[in-house]
RNA sequence: GGUUCCGUGGUGUAGUGGUUAUCACGUCUGCCUGUCACGCAGAAGAUCGCGGGUUCAACUCCCGUCGGAACCGCCA
């Protein structure tokens, strides 16, 4: 067995007698002195071969496999770049246990390659130790929440993987059944339902390192499958569950990054969309939105009258001290950015003594000087305005601050700015599908004080869902479940569900409401988004071991793929 | 479903209508006993993703297609 750590020696190892293993991370042949880079896990040693030894003319390749046995010295001449920079190993005997091919792309943690190259040969690209440390630390924080959840009391239990299919939310992976024809499982998008059902059992406490599968369309932070840190437990209000949390937090950072976390700030998702136009804003800078309607409620700049008279908004950041850093064509390519977002303009005005831009000419010198007082305008400040619907101004300008802030540098990478957002909307309004949806999940609780309006005011109900939010990344969602059938048949009412219908999809978990549920709410963690934030990168598949593409797809396994027509057959499957 | 960008030796790139298709790394050969981005000398290696079109002429322009990336929609 590999008994050393190759990267573990330093000078006081000094004359031991080592057997090493490892790949042959880079060879420099001086002629008469080979030296072998001599790559594991844990880094690199390098490998001096004399020229009197037998296996001097072997011929060394990169990645090849060695099995190297020697004497640890102190260097002739050091090098101090690398931490074992003060020894090396004098050669005494090498086998070579494998050779490699010339390879695809140099294997170096200054990334060269381009990406599809890299996942083509996923296993060499998981060489660089980049990425070896990220799945470490992956491992890590998963070691560590289990035994933290585990000295609480939580019991990890795993869920089913072939599950029933609930077409309520993200679309399922089906899979065949065999048995069955004609009969499809789903994968599970999260073990909601499970995870109830065991509160419901009496086990009170639960956590699953838990896979869950989406259907849906990838982005920088997505992939199709990924792993919750899922949570639940029984008798727990919000403050029970947002403490363990913290707490984990805490703990992981201390452990992983040496930071001790202050508090977590909290604000409603009402304030937070106010302010920041996004439910998972940064707040590692300022910037915030402010909601102009007052200083134009009876403007005559006909634009911002109508959006007025619409119900619509108008809202405006600040970036200070910048006015003079931004020309016509800067503006004209932040308007282009805005439209991706629907917005139909974007105006803007530079404060320096007095107003110039887009709309300096149309507003009243009353409007001037109440933009000037509430928006605390100084000499060389930039405002950016929207006016338009609601969520449109909010994506919109919510965005721009984001890029600005890139832009600009006004991002201290340094900071973890977690945010607790609470009371979500319980319904929002699916245009496709014409009627009210649960905006979390039909199990959400709704806030007790909004249970009478449940059928009645709909856009006005809040919930006991919650979101933890950290450096722009939704961390983690969670609420407190319903848990009583009563209003349960309510929700399932308000979002059009037929007591057929929520039988047919739920019957076997509403039936298990009857028999004795006691009170419950948990979360779901994102791993990959707070390795990724540990890892201080912003690309998942950085922090997955053997991620899919954008457009789902195993560019190394070759998958999906098509299958035999008499895999099919025996599934009853018929493709045409 | 939509928008934008990308595709050139093994890898990463330069190349905006006529080039012997650029450079670096890697590979191969020779030389080299203290390198660590080793050095020096030389060599091989590219149907410019694929298909069609425009043109006297296409790596370059146009259309399509395939693959990749980011974003919008979507993600209870």
């Amino acid at each position: 067995m590999k008994k050393y750590d190759n990267a573990s020696f330093n000078l006081k190892d000094v004359n031991k007698e080592v057997t090493l293993y490892g790949w042959i991370a880079k060879k420099r042949n001086l002629g008469g002195l080979i030296f072998l880079d001599l790559r594991d896990r844990s880094g690199i040693i390098q490998i001096v071969v004399k020229p009197d030894m037998p296996f001097y003319n072997e011929n060394y390749k990169n990645e090849m496999v060695l099995e190297v046995t020697g004497k640890i010295v102190e260097r002739e001449s050091k090098n101090p770049n690398l931490p074992t920079g003060d020894i090396e190993v004098v050669a005494s005997d090498i086998v070579i246990l494998n050779t490699a091919l010339d390879l695809p792309f140099e294997i170096n943690d200054e990334v060269n390659a381009l990406e599809d190259t890299r996942l083509k040969y996923r296993y060499l690209d998981l060489r660089r130790s980049v990425l070896q440390k990220n799945l470490m630390l992956r491992h890590q924080v998963t070691l560590i929440a289990r035994n933290f959840l585990s000295s609480l009391g939580f019991i990890e239990i795993e869920t089913p993987i072939l599950c029933k299919s609930t077409p309520e939310g993200a679309r399922d992976y089906l899979v065949p059944s065999r048995i069955s024809k004609g009969k499809f499982y789903a994968l599970p998008q999260s073990p909601q339902i499970y995870k109830q059902l065991l509160m419901i059992s009496g086990m009170e406490k639960y956590f699953q390192i838990a896979r869950c599968f989406r259907d849906e369309d990838l982005r920088a932070d997505r992939q199709p499958e990924f792993t919750q840190i899922d949570i639940e437990m029984s008798f727990a209000n919000e403050e029970d569950i947002f403490s363990i949390v913290e707490s984990l937090m805490k703990k992981i950072f201390k452990e992983i990054k040496n930071i001790e976390l202050g508090d977590f700030p909290r604000l409603t998702y009402d304030e937070c969309m106010d302010r920041f136009g996004s439910d998972k804003p940064d707040t590692r800078f300022k910037m915030e939105l402010c909601n102009l309607n007052d200083i134009f409620h009876n403007t005559n700049f006909t634009i911002f009258k109508n959006v007025i008279d619409n119900k619509g908004i108008i809202k405006a950041i600040v970036v200070k001290n910048n006015a003079n850093n931004f020309s016509r064509k800067d503006i004209d390519r932040l308007t282009e950015f805005v439209k991706i977002y629907k917005a139909n303009a974007l105006a803007y005005l530079k404060y320096d003594k007095e107003f110039t831009g887009s709309i300096a000419k149309v507003i009243s010198d009353e409007e001037k000087e109440a933009l000037i007082k509430n928006l605390a305008l100084e000499d060389n400040d930039l405002v950016f305005i929207i006016a338009d619907k609601e969520k449109i101004v909010n994506s919109a300008l919510g965005a721009l601050r984001i890029k600005l802030a890139h832009d600009l540098g006004l991002i201290d990478d340094s900071k973890y700015n977690f945010l607790w957002v609470t009371d979500f909307p319980m319904f929002e309004y699916s245009e496709e599908e014409k009627r009210y949806i649960a905006a979390h999940h039909p199990f959400t609780s709704p806030n007790l004080e909004d249970i009478d309006k449940l059928l009645t005011d709909k856009e006005n109900c809040y919930s006991r869902a919650y979101d933890l939010v950290i450096n722009g990344y939704e961390l983690l969602s969670g609420s407190i479940r319903i848990h009583d059938q009563e209003i349960q048949n309510k929700v399932f009412e308000a979002i059009g569900l037929s007591k057929e219908e929520a039988k047919e999809r739920f019957g076997f978990f509403l039936e298990a409401f009857n028999y004795g549920t006691p009170p419950h709410g948990g979360v779901g963690i994102g791993l990959e988004r707070l390795i990724m934030i540990l890892a201080n990168t912003d690309n998942i598949r950085d922090v997955v071991a053997f991620p899919k593409t954008a457009s789902a797809t195993d560019l190394m396994a070759d998958a999906p793929n098509v299958v035999d027509l008499a895999q099919l057959e025996i599934l009853g499957i018929n493709t045409k």
